[in-house]
DNA sequence: AGCCAAACGTA
DNA sequence: CGTACGTTTGGCTG
């Protein structure tokens, strides 16, 4: 299609696809010294430089829009009337971009009263009248109609700016399945809500496509309007006058009168130079190197200038084997520099090799078993060395297959990245690398235009390694390194130990359970259809909601997003109101369904040992806990007696005498202790005495003998609630009371307790001032919400700011505890083995005869992990199983 | 097949 | 109108 003797001229709308760039790219980490956001303007001339790469056009010019209004507005006010303010973050950022193009020598074109979309419409028939390719680039669907067989449009993923999917009339046809001059009509048909344009109500993309092959075109549609049937007719009669209004709307003008042409916008050499001052002033070393590189490839005007010395540029791979793997080696770590290590594993776990790099070379490492030369290499990996990696946890696990401990772990990304944004799930590495240096190495998929390389070879993905992991560092904390240093990184390999374990059940028991329960949940299901006289999806919320509200008229309960709630607390409310049979019978079914689902989840991961095996996310929970996966052991059931029976499922393994259950009582009411340093919470630790009761007998004025278990239960849900920022409103609804005498309740603790609540107001208001939360161990958390003028944003990051510092420094406890044990269980040669962790409690195999010596040790180390200004109580318990060792 | 909302298990 | 998670299910869309 495309024909190489023609020239390519290359438009593209600057504004929509920096924009874009805007919400792809986070804010925060592209800022400059004084204060300067840069995060569109580096997406967007990320994206051109890898689009002059690839398409090396010969033509180039970036239309802006002027302002938000154009004669579209005067003819319909209301267009994109309902846009959001533009972010202050992104205004300042167009003059700046518009200067760095100037510098690169690329020509803007902006015209008043008129959209960018037709600039390029403008530019689009001129250039294919003149005899060029065209590549539109337009995060606007509109441009569509642009596309023909000289015009190509490329449009932004969802994923941001740095893939674009490319339009031909044959990738339109296969997209939406018209032809590209058509989709204007089916933009009208089905409106465009962005822009503020209602379509015609009932009518999608489908139902449009289908009308207007079926008819030939809008106007022969709407001609011929009332031989559509049905609901969807009415409504089109009904409303065919937005459709005309939409497609007057969304026709692109293409015969603007511009200053310039395609034929004035000619490539020219850079003035390199003036982009070095550019990109300097916006801090964009990276960027500078690969835009010098292009200006090379086509000749600037500073022809002094060569890029060979550039540091950062992606080294090529070499294979080493034998001596000169040695050398290399020997050679790259002469000066105890890091280096970037990926174990490279197949789909099936089989080590294929290693890629290994320093800061300006990358080389491959094919394994072999037993090769002379790898003896040096097997001794670095072991060694104190410092290494970086990427996701360190399933290579250490490989490298132990092959009886090799990883050593001198520096940085692992993945954690540091997490660190640094600990709300932001894990992407995979080419995300990352885009994320932390704006560079795109994402795989070569055909429908991705800017990443036409590879997929990362292990040893550039060392190499990236290497320079994503500076990247972070420099940008965490002192706390929050330290937290990666001596918390998170030894943690590692204590994690991946744990995992490899697993620990064992008793499958046969849990059969049996599964079994039985399955006879109870039929024979509920029998006696619950009975009593509404037919059969229904129990689990099916809203065909409980036909039944319960419709079929039997019961009162309304708590609205949600569907209709209304038949959650266990709704259902049990409507039980109490109603007495109706059904009720009792649905949530005792609901129950027996629930934990006969777990148990199923887990005999399908039991594996040949008898043992099952979780995952854990080091990365899984803003607070700093871990999070557990396929499957998840954090949320056995314990609170049932039948719950506690899939508990006593898990057992001791075949060569251990007991599980050993050790946790931390009451860990983040000593943590508020703590913090608040309030006096009487101290005291009450102190005392060693139930906490509750002694809490009980100082707001209640009573001796903590005399208080009763109703105060005991009132005062126990109010001092959790604390944590999490609970209202006088939630507690009276989760105890059931007036909320007066919530608020009283409230009162008279604060009244007896008063430090923990100037530290609970304290705690929020320097995460206003400071952005971030911190733990006790430095660990950080942003909250960029808790300034939010929306309130229930703020309110929801208040309230998370309130639980974080607790929960994440009872997090950081912990697995400080665990490095304790761990490393504790290899200095004093104990066999026993620690399983699974659960926030605040560890599970472990008991060694025979390790008993006594594993609880002395562990309660030794889990004691000790912090120095708070209370005690730390471990509970620990022995017992055949989960269940009885936590007796 | 992929996505969302609801529901519910844990600390 | 209490924090932090993961998994399953039903129901919808493609």
């Amino acid at each position: 299609m495309t024909d190489p003797t023609k020239p390519t001229l290359l438009i593209v709308d600057g504004h929509s696809l920096a924009y874009r760039a805007f919400f792809a790219l986070p804010v925060d980490s592209f800022v400059t010294r004084d204060g300067q956001h840069t995060n569109a303007i580096h997406g967007f001339l990320s994206m051109l430089i890898s689009l002059l790469g690839k398409e090396q056009p010969t033509h180039l010019a970036i239309a802006f829009d002027i302002s938000r209004f154009s004669f579209r507005t005067r003819e319909y006010p209301e267009y994109k009337a309902t846009r959001d303010e533009t972010p202050s973050e992104f205004k300042g950022q167009v003059p700046l971009l518009q200067e760095a193009l100037a510098a690169m020598g690329i020509p803007t074109v902006t015209k008043e009263d008129f959209e960018a979309d037709d600039i390029l419409a403008t530019f689009a028939r001129q250039g294919r009248e003149a005899g060029m390719n065209v590549l539109v680039v337009s995060g606007d669907r509109d441009t569509i109609q642009l596309v023909n067989d000289d015009v190509t449009l490329l449009y932004p993923s969802v994923r941001g700016v740095s893939e674009l999917k490319r339009y031909d009339p044959a990738a339109v046809m296969e997209r939406y399945g018209i032809r590209p001059e058509q989709y204007p009509e089916i933009a009208a048909l089905v409106g465009e809500t962005s822009d503020n344009l209602p379509g015609v109500p009932k009518v999608g993309e489908k139902t449009a496509v289908k009308w207007i092959n079926q008819f030939g075109g809008l106007e022969a549609l709407l001609e011929r309007a009332d031989e559509v049937t049905g609901k969807v007719g009415e409504s089109l009669r009904e409303h065919r006058g937005n459709a005309e209004r939409n497609r007057r709307l969304n026709r692109l003008v293409d015969d603007v009168e511009l200053p310039i042409g395609p034929n004035d916008v000619e490539r020219r050499p850079m003035d390199t130079s003036a982009v070095r001052e550019v990109f300097g002033r916006l801090q964009f070393r990276t960027l500078l190197e690969r835009v010098l590189k292009v200006a090379a490839s086509e000749g600037s005007t500073d022809a002094g200038e060569t890029v060979e010395d550039v540091g950062t540029a992606v080294p090529t791979v070499r294979e080493l084997v034998d001596e000169e793997l040695a050398t290399w080696l020997a050679k790259a770590t002469a000066d105890g520099a890091r280096l970037g290590l990926q174990v490279s594993l197949g789909a099936d776990g089989a080590l294929h090799g290693f890629g290994l790099a320093a800061a300006k070379d990358s080389v491959w490492v094919p394994w072999g078993a037993h090769r002379p030369d790898y003896e040096a290499f097997e001794a670095w990996i072991a060694s104190d060395a410092p290494k970086v990696v990427v996701d360190a946890k399933p290579q250490i696990k490989a490298l132990r297959a092959i009886g090799v401990e990883l050593g001198g772990l520096a940085s692992d990304t993945r954690i540091a990245g997490h660190l640094l944004n600990p709300g932001q799930p894990w992407k995979g590495f080419e995300q990352q690398v885009y994320d932390s240096l704006g560079e795109t190495v994402s795989a070569g998929d055909p429908n991705q235009l800017v990443p036409a390389e590879e997929p990362l070879s292990p040893a550039t993905r060392a190499w990236y390694a290497l320079r994503v992991a500076e990247q972070l560092d420099g940008r965490l904390s002192a706390g929050s390194l330290r937290v990666l240093r001596d918390i998170e990184l030894p943690l590692v390999a204590v994690l991946a130990a744990m995992e490899q374990d697993g620990i064992a059940v008793d499958g046969e028991g849990l059969a049996e359970q599964r079994a039985a329960l399955t006879l109870r949940i039929d024979d509920l299901a029998r006696r619950a259809y009975a009593e509404i006289g037919h059969e229904v999806n129990l689990g099916s919320p809203k065909q409980l909601q036909q039944v319960l509200f419709e079929e039997l008229s019961m009162p309304k309960t708590r609205a949600n997003k569907t209709g209304y709630s038949t959650d266990a607390a709704a259902l049990a409310d409507l039980r109490d109101k109603t007495e109706h049979p059904f009720l009792s019978l649905l949530l005792e079914h609901r129950d027996a369904a629930k934990l006969r689902q777990i148990i199923e989840t887990l005999e399908k991961t039991v594996g040949d040992d008898g043992r099952i095996r979780t995952s854990y996310d080091q990365g899984g929970a803003s607070t700093g806990r871990l999070s557990s996966t396929e499957p998840n052991l954090q949320n056995i059931p314990v609170k049932t007696e039948d719950g506690r029976r899939i508990r006593s499922a898990f057992r001791a393994g075949e060569h251990a005498e007991a599980l050993l259950t050790a946790d931390y009582s009451q860990i983040e009411m000593r943590i508020m202790a703590h913090l608040s340093q309030d006096a009487g919470l101290i005291e009450a630790f102190n005392a060693g005495e139930d906490l509750h009761r002694f809490v009980g007998a100082r707001i209640f004025h009573v001796e903590p003998a005399d208080v009763t278990p109703l105060q005991r239960t009132k005062v126990k849900a109010m001092s959790y609630g604390l944590a999490y920022g609970l209202s006088a409103f939630g507690l009276s609804k989760q105890l059931r009371i007036e909320t007066g005498e919530a608020k009283q309740l409230m009162e008279d603790y604060f009244a007896r307790f008063g430090a923990v609540r100037e530290y609970l107001r304290g705690v929020v208001g320097k995460a206003k001032e400071d952005g971030y939360t911190e733990t006790i161990f430095g660990r950080r958390r942003p909250f960029p919400d808790l300034n939010s003028s929306n309130r229930v944003l703020r309110e929801n990051a208040e309230r998370a700011a309130l639980n974080a510092p607790i929960q994440g420094s009872a997090a950081d406890i912990v697995k400080v505890a665990m490095l304790g044990v761990d490393r504790a269980l290899r200095e004093e040669g104990l066999a026993s083995r620690m399983l699974l962790q659960v926030h605040d409690e560890l599970l472990f195999d008991v060694a025979p005869g390790e008993t006594e010596a594993l609880t002395v040790l562990v309660r030794r180390e889990m004691a000790g992990a912090a120095a708070l200004a209370v005690p730390l109580d471990v509970q620990v318990g022995t017992g055949e199983n989960w269940d009885r060792a936590a007796h």
